[in-house]
DNA sequence: CTGAAAGCGCTTACAG
DNA sequence: CTGAAAGCGCTTACAG
């Protein structure tokens, strides 16, 4: 029924390997036989078959990847798409199909991670997101297996494509600052992602270097969830002494907040300035337009699988770490209008 | 390096064959040959491979999937991801992984489909997005090859799984009718789907049912693009008799439509009334929180795995046809409110 | 330049 | 209940 490499041989009067060498580009085949057997192959729709060629070569021109868990994952929809469309993208473009797996709970990461790794299924893996302490990470270090991660852990010494969410957080707070704004807060998201930590750093880089008050009260710790910069909102505008402006972790919290003070009759930026993280398509359409730091995540996506691929092919990797950049977008939810038209 | 099944054989004091007996559960096999090999199993942390099960067996356990290329996908991010979650979770469940692959063109699309088809690289395939006269269709139709498709395909029998978008639109403009509307307009998507064929039967249904003019006027097509609203509102609010109310076929098309009436000084729903389609995170945020037809999402993914799963394990299908309920959300960009206070 | 043979890691009738 | 043998579809030294 499924046409093999022995239907091609003989059709084509040559041995299987013979047609093997030809599939392959092997350089001393002669011209005729090379050309009838692509002939044959076309004509009966040959496909080499996958598994038999990844038993022998050990390669399965597969990338591995963990879905993230619905828990972690409602937050980064677009994150999520958007990196996955980068990955998947640049993947099939060098060749590589990918994989996704998911699992409910770490444990179950970590099987279907072990799954793949031992079962030869992929070649690489990407991990999305960068948590601290993740087994999945000890696991694959340990058996010596390519991956690559978006993001970094610790300063450990791996391969990862990852903005400089430091200073991209100084920038946007150097950015408020600019407007004017003293009292400035922070709205962080899950403590356990690196991102958070190094997004708050920034943050109280920026305020330190210009001689601002830190208020341990005007930083608060949330989730990817837009109920979080709703209580965030209705517990800063609570305080005696409240922040005039806010960095806030991801636009989806962002909204939140926005929805928060609507409700209130807050304006925005007059009563709150905003500043958040990631620009998706819908910050702009917000009223008011939100200022969003862009960190290119469709090219993080598109980067990992770059670098992963290289690294597979070529074993050393000659950069660990890979940075890419971002950018401010300044929208009206940042622009104090009395100031820039005196 | 890896531990095969020769390892674990040699350890257990056994034959290859009986550890794989073993691992199959097949049923003629000694309760202490069992236990054994079992322990040995885990000391070595042994993995079958994949490639040799699969070379035999003919099955890899994995779904595939082609990613929407970027020009149609843009709009979906949400439905993207949500039955991308739908999908791999439930195919994980069922000891499934989900392949991805892309492609830049129509064309692009066919080979990598067929090349996993023919390469036996998974075992059937989802197909996220129904169009007509779809190539990719045709082709597995002729190979006989097992795969679902999240719509539907005219109305030839193939395996599908898809709501009564007919009737969802038809409620949404129903529900619209019965907030005293008389001039309802549309927002279509694109014409080559049929999702966006099948809104618009069920919104000149309702109209017709109640007797409502229909006014090709206020038909209008576009992508799933919020452009695509933008540019429906300025068209109907420059009409000399203008809709009162329209059903829009996604959500992020509504936030077009929303974005161009404030600028213009409109409020919704006074001005304007507006449903669409997915319920979306986001538009219980809106403002005004939009009405929108929930389609269940992820469900349809879920059950594309599902049902994928069992056509491959069991090759008959029941029933060809499932459909996943809607419901409608009703939310302030709807509602009347002089009327329903009155 | 090309073919016969061995083997990748596993499964499964065939014997016993 | 278990083992030896054949084979899944391919690749790749080894000869020639």
């Amino acid at each position: 029924m499924t046409v093999t490499i022995k239907d091609v041989a003989k059709k084509a009067g040559v041995s299987p390997s013979t047609v093997s060498r030809v599939l392959s580009n092997h350089p001393r085949i002669s011209k005729e036989t090379s050309q009838k057997v692509k002939e044959i192959v076309e004509e009966l729709g040959y496909h080499s078959n996958i598994m038999a060629r990844g038993l022998i070569s050990n390669k399965t021109y597969t990338l591995g990847m963990v879905l993230p868990r619905p828990a972690e994952e409602l937050f980064q929809n677009h994150f999520f798409s958007e990196s996955i469309r980068g990955i998947t993208t640049q993947a099939s473009r060098q060749g590589y199909d990918v994989l996704m797996t998911a699992g409910s709970s770490e444990q179950d990461e970590v099987e279907a991670v072990t799954r793949l790794v031992k079962g030869r299924r992929v070649d690489g893996i990407i991990l999305l997101q960068s948590r601290k302490n993740d087994p999945i990470i000890s696991f694959l270090q340990k058996e010596a297996f390519p991956f690559i991660l978006i993001g970094h852990y610790g300063s450990e010494d791996i391969l990862c494509v990852d903005n400089d969410n430091e200073q991209a957080s100084y920038d946007a707070t150097v950015h408020l600052i600019s407007q004017g704004h003293e009292r400035i807060g922070f709205v962080s998201g899950p403590t356990n992602l690196t991102v958070s930590e190094d997004r708050l750093k920034g943050y109280q880089k920026a305020l330190s270097e210009h001689g601002l008050r830190m208020e341990p009260d005007w930083i608060v710790e949330g989730e990817f969830l837009q109920e979080s910069g709703y209580r965030a909102m209705a517990f800063f505008m609570n305080l005696p002494e409240r922040p005039t402006a806010l960095v806030v972790i991801d636009d989806i919290v962002t909204f939140g907040v926005l929805r928060g003070l609507t409700e209130l009759g807050y304006k925005v930026p007059d009563d709150l300035s905003l500043v958040s993280f990631n620009n998706i398509a819908l910050s702009e359409l917000s009223s008011p337009p939100l200022s969003s730091v862009d960190i290119g995540i469709y090219q993080l996506g598109y980067m990992a699988s770059q670098l992963l691929i290289r690294h597979i092919d070529e074993d050393k990797p000659q950069q660990l770490r890979t940075i890419v950049p971002h950018k401010l977008i300044v929208r009206e939810s940042s622009v104090n209008l009395r100031r820039n038209w005196s």
